[in-house]
DNA sequence: CCATAACGAGAGCGGTGCTCTTGCTTTCGA
DNA sequence: TCGAAAGCAAGAGCACCGCTCTCGTTATGG
């Protein structure tokens, strides 16, 4: 039992090495990393990966979900704490962008086009949700104290649609809060892919973070965060 | 000068079935095409369409330009015609979804994460500019023909970035106008992208029309269009 | 203690982008 | 008009890729 710990453990331990070093040609190569490559760096053969990672989509799924954890953490940690809820909104949007700005091609991995073959898991799917469960707990929290603005309400297929989700994940928060923050997360990966992506050159190059915090803070007075 | 002509057109067609060709293989593979490929499917030795190509970043390259040609002709087709501010913003951020729907790939191509070795070349910043020059257009007419609702207006060192370029390409229009404009257009890659990487599968899966339909309309309201 | 399972290395398959050389054809200028 | 020059297609080849298979070795657990 302890002795095949140790073996567990080596195999943990070969596992999150792998992924350190793919993280670090990540940085350089983007999403077309070489698991030779990586194998390379470890001083061991390429076929010995296959031990770790059936393939390469494998080792590509475990990034992913490192990536969403990672952005995830970070946009929970700017939202702890007391502030307002406009204040607890900008803060965790803010932390988001900058974890982009941090790891441009986890960024890209998660919120970029897909690979092509590649169909993401079920796996990767709890992860994903973080950022978006945060906003709307945000929106929910401001809601049942009553301190949102009064808005139109909306209605139509999307409308009910929504309601849907919202009975699912923010239970009493109405259609129109729940289009508003799925709203704002929209507008944030928009916002941050367009940065990273290099869509705002030759037009957006100095205050981007004054870009960011605009988009942002049109997004908090659609919600109706104060 | 006519026989030479022959082969410059001679040429010109070949440049052209490489890249239908491109265009089709990139429906499948997306965008790790290959080159050979190519070749196979056009009955030639793979060192042959180097003639044509430097390399498989330049064919990339004019893949890129036709996509930002085609969605930019797209929506100014949609954009057309009689009709109000808002109905023209929104047949026209319409357009643009649906020729991303029809064209996914070379929607990703184009917004999506760029190629990690690839760095966009000075050919591809004139199509790229075309829909948001036209989102800019239908805001700066309205705005001169006294037709945007009154806002309060926007300051700091990005209203001073945006005021600069306003000068350049949509002169007259107030930092708060084009801010909005802008603000609609990464708002609207950021929905059709979400819808196409697959961010909205389990949240959005049926009205998704509605969905983006709302997004932009928000948008709207905030530019002031009627 | 020993069968079994995990492991690492190496060879190999078919694929990739790209280069270079070799012939052939078309173009163009003296 | 004719020969040099340029364009073109093909093939071989290089280094790389993902992935599979086999083969010794080593650790594990009944």
């Amino acid at each position: 039992m302890s002795a095949s710990g140790v073996r567990a453990r080596v195999r943990a331990e070969m596992t999150e090495e792998i992924k350190a070093v793919a993280k670090r040609h990540l940085v350089t190569d983007g999403a077309n990393l070489s698991l030779r490559a990586v194998a390379r760096d470890m001083g061991m053969a390429s076929s010995a990966v296959y031990r770790y990672f059936a393939s390469r989509d494998e080792l590509l799924t475990a990034l992913i979900i490192d990536a969403y954890n990672s952005v995830g953490e970070a946009a929970e940690r700017a939202a702890a704490g007391e502030a307002s809820d406009l204040e607890r909104f900008l803060r965790t949007t803010h932390a988001v962008r900058e974890w982009a700005l941090a790891h441009p091609h986890e960024w890209a991995l998660i919120y970029g086009s897909p690979v092509p073959g590649y169909e993401a898991p079920q796996d990767t799917i709890g992860p994903a949700t973080r950022v978006i469960l945060l906003i709307a707990g945000i929106v929910r929290d401001a809601h049942a104290a009553g301190r949102t603005a009064e808005r139109e309400p909306i209605s139509g297929g999307y409308a009910d649609e929504l309601a849907a989700v919202a009975d699912q994940f923010t239970p009493g928060t109405p259609p129109r809060l729940v289009a508003a923050a799925l709203s704002a997360f929209i507008h944030l990966g928009g916002a941050i892919s367009a940065e990273l992506f290099g869509q705002l050159k030759n037009s957006v190059d100095h205050d981007r973070r004054g870009f960011f915090d605009y988009q942002m803070r049109g997004e908090a007075d659609r919600i109706g965060l104060t």
